[in-house]
DNA sequence: GAAATCCGTTCAGGCTGGTGTCAGGTTTCC
DNA sequence: GGAAACCTGACACCAGCCTGAACGGATTTC
């Protein structure tokens, strides 16, 4: 059996029809999963329930400007490769770009082939090491359904549950604290007071398991025993 | 499941006959089998003849114009995957090349390292369980007619509800939003703001069972339990 | 050409389940 | 013991979703 290289869950971000359905399409067909979204608020949601492995973003989005959701997305600690889709060929948006995080950039019309070798790298980056962020304990986790298997049985987790537990498995081994957890929840702004995460982090335990989550009095939380 | 990759029956549509020597030949050595036929009346009587699994598909052919030949093909609903290749490499042919039907692009002179890649990928797909695309749940779907049957039963459906059920298909595992699907509904620009695809998912559920379209709370829908 | 049928669309009302809040209980630490 | 921090069951609210019903246009039938 041939080497394959790993199969990624990709994020595209793109409002055009046609160029949208030609990049999903040629995605897949390398043995990709491709989650399809239009907008930037479809796209915010998205990446509360599914830790991507790459994110395809076009910049020209009816909804709001593609370099901000990048430059939000990277201060909100997320580290995910992003290759930037536009047509917009222009030296200083290029720079920005990738000024804000950006991976790579792409200009339409691309080559598709061009895109399968960027797929390629990332996909050969991520290969090896198997998702050590999906078991936690006697717990399987589906990453891209949003469900989790505890001794063969399913169960299943809401979007703000899942919000928890991404944050907790992302620093692994590390403390991450209420207000920290907050923020990733509540989207910049929003605040909310009361004790929503304590809440959260019970509705949790109980679904997955009390040991999954370590209460650190004072500190905060972190992923399990 | 493990997939393997199966020999494929290409047809080839291609006149010019060094270049198609080339493909032909090139194609043969990756396993497969290949009928090379040059104009497009005796691709009609081949595809009635032989269940093809890839086309290869010029656009410049000396009866007809090949972009037509895909829309009938299409509109007959022969799903077969078709690789266009040809010489133009105008993004406006692009464009309208994936717009008829086309799964992937190539133009020549291509590197023929990618046409393989591409044949690989495609054979993948084909590999394994046989048409994953005809089967969900206990109905079995046959595409071509667009019909259904449930338990031997045939169940009849709307051509929206068809378009519906096809989109959720072809992203197969994954979610489709429902902007996404409402898009594929009505052909980009005549937008329609209502639950329409809402209700679509409803009568689909009572014809071909609750358990084959699973709503993805906040997300959209995807097929299967 | 009238009647019947089918289909797409819209609307309203009902239902479900996710969410945030609170109160009272439990644990931890000094 | 007492205070601070944390846990958790209960509950009300509401966005999102489901679905029966009805309307109008298109097509078919007689």
């Amino acid at each position: 059996m041939p080497k394959r290289e790993s199969a990624l869950r990709v994020l595209l971000i793109e409002d055009d029809a046609i160029l949208g359905e030609a990049i999903h399409d040629h995605v897949v067909m390398q043995g990709h999963g491709v989650d399809w979204v239009k907008r930037l608020d479809e796209a915010a949601l998205a990446l509360d329930a599914v830790p991507y492995e790459l994110i395809l973003l076009d910049l020209n989005l009816p909804d709001g400007l593609g370099l901000n959701f990048l430059k939000t997305l990277r201060r909100g600690g997320n580290q995910v490769p992003v290759i930037i889709v536009t047509a917009q060929d222009q030296v200083a948006m290029r720079i920005e770009g990738l000024d804000s995080g950006a991976d790579d950039y792409l200009v339409k019309p691309f080559d598709l082939a061009e895109l399968r070798a960027r797929l390629s790298a990332v996909a050969r980056r991520y290969a090896g090491a198997p998702n050590p962020e999906t078991t936690l304990g006697d717990i399987t986790l589906d990453l891209t359904r949003k469900s989790a298997e505890r001794a063969g049985k399913p169960v299943d987790l809401t979007s703000r549950e899942w919000a928890v537990l991404e944050r907790l498995l992302r620093h692994r081994g590390g403390i991450v604290s209420k207000s920290d957890i907050e923020e990733s929840l509540y989207a910049f702004g929003a605040e909310v007071e009361s004790n929503t995460v304590e809440v959260y982090v019970s509705r949790l335990r109980k679904k997955i398991g009390a040991d999954a989550v370590t209460t650190v009095r004072g500190l905060g939380y972190k992923a399990g025993a």
